[in-house]
DNA sequence: CGGGTTTGACCAGCGC
DNA sequence: GCGCTGGTCAAACCCG
């Protein structure tokens, strides 16, 4: 058996990927309501690209990195980013490479800031020359190929090294324009119906099995009006959640920051801390993860 | 009972 | 070819 599986969007480079994402006029992405509605990238459609990316990213804004420590941008130099990289960097995404390491300072109350995405650790093994284990995780959404390895530096004990590797791009489903994409080959079945809460695993599986270009999901019918963030979050847990595109993404919901206050702390930065009840998910706004929680204890 | 973690086995790359 | 190493798999295990 096959893992059909393995042609995924990371079939294009990231590279290209994003350059689309940030293309308001790309013809592969469209936001939204302005994409319904008016071309015009208004105002606000800058903002939602802005609020958008960062979620399709898995990593944290380069805002995120610099404040929080130190970046290993690996063999990748600002100045050879190409113009659409930098135009990246400044919206706020933080790199475009295939990999990235990210090093950060742990606080010692042993308080981890969570991405609010869901990862599943897959394999942890220990490293050369170091006394700590890498540990291995992989987002829980099947449509997504992204990693991210997290070990503990050998010289610090406090730093922690993060290492992320691939995109969240099942964030970018619903913003596909089907238009330019149904015509592929996937035909119209999917019974458009199921209202909510009935993830046909079939579905799934067929999505996630559809190659990359031909990726149709359902449907997808007019989209909410209203401002990005909180709309589309609204819509994205209540309706969009029907399509099993994002359903996965749901269900984490940023951990109960610390009674205390540990969003005060600087060195442990980019936690910002975010209500809990399941009417207000925060995954826009807190991506900054180290998902070692588990790992840590 | 379902979902996530553990942990040793397995495999592919690479240097010798 | 052999051994080392990093990355992944998957069965056993754990836990809510």
């Amino acid at each position: 058996m096959e893992e059909s599986m393995a042609a995924t969007w990371s079939d294009w480079s990231e590279e290209e990927l994003v350059r689309e994402l940030l293309d308001n006029d790309s013809p592969l992405f469209v936001l939204p309501e302005e994409a319904v509605q008016s071309r015009a990238a208004s105002v606000f459609g800058k903002e939602a690209i802005n609020r958008f990316i960062p979620n399709v990213y898995s990593g944290p804004t380069i805002q995120d990195i610099e404040t929080a420590l130190s970046v290993t941008t690996g063999t990748v130099q600002p100045q050879e980013l190409s113009n659409a990289r930098l135009s990246l960097l400044e919206r706020g995404l933080s790199k475009v490479e295939h990999k990235y390491t990210l090093k950060i300072k742990s606080c010692g109350n042993g308080i981890m800031a969570d991405d609010g995405y869901k990862w599943r650790k897959y394999g942890q093994k220990s490293i050369k020359n170091s006394p700590n284990p890498r540990s291995y995780y992989r987002c829980t959404n099947p449509r997504c190929s992204a990693k991210k390895q997290v070990e503990r530096s050998s010289e610090d004990p406090d730093t922690l090294i993060i290492t992320y590797e691939g995109l969240h791009l099942h964030f970018a489903y619903p913003f596909f324009n089907l238009n330019n994409q149904a015509q592929n080959s996937t035909p119209p079945m999917k019974k458009t119906k199921k209202k909510t809460l009935d993830p046909q695993p079939e579905d799934q599986e067929r999505e996630a099995q559809e190659s990359p270009r031909s990726l149709t999901p359902d449907p997808v019918p007019d989209l909410p009006p209203g401002p990005f963030p909180d709309r589309y979050q609204e819509f994205v847990k209540e309706e969009r959640s029907s399509q099993g595109l994002l359903q996965d993404m749901v269900p984490f919901m940023i951990r109960n920051p610390k009674p205390t206050s540990a969003s005060s702390n600087s060195s442990c930065s980019s936690y910002r801390s975010s209500p809990t009840s399941p009417s207000s998910l925060s995954w826009a706004t807190s991506y900054f993860d180290v998902g070692i929680n588990h790992s840590f204890g």
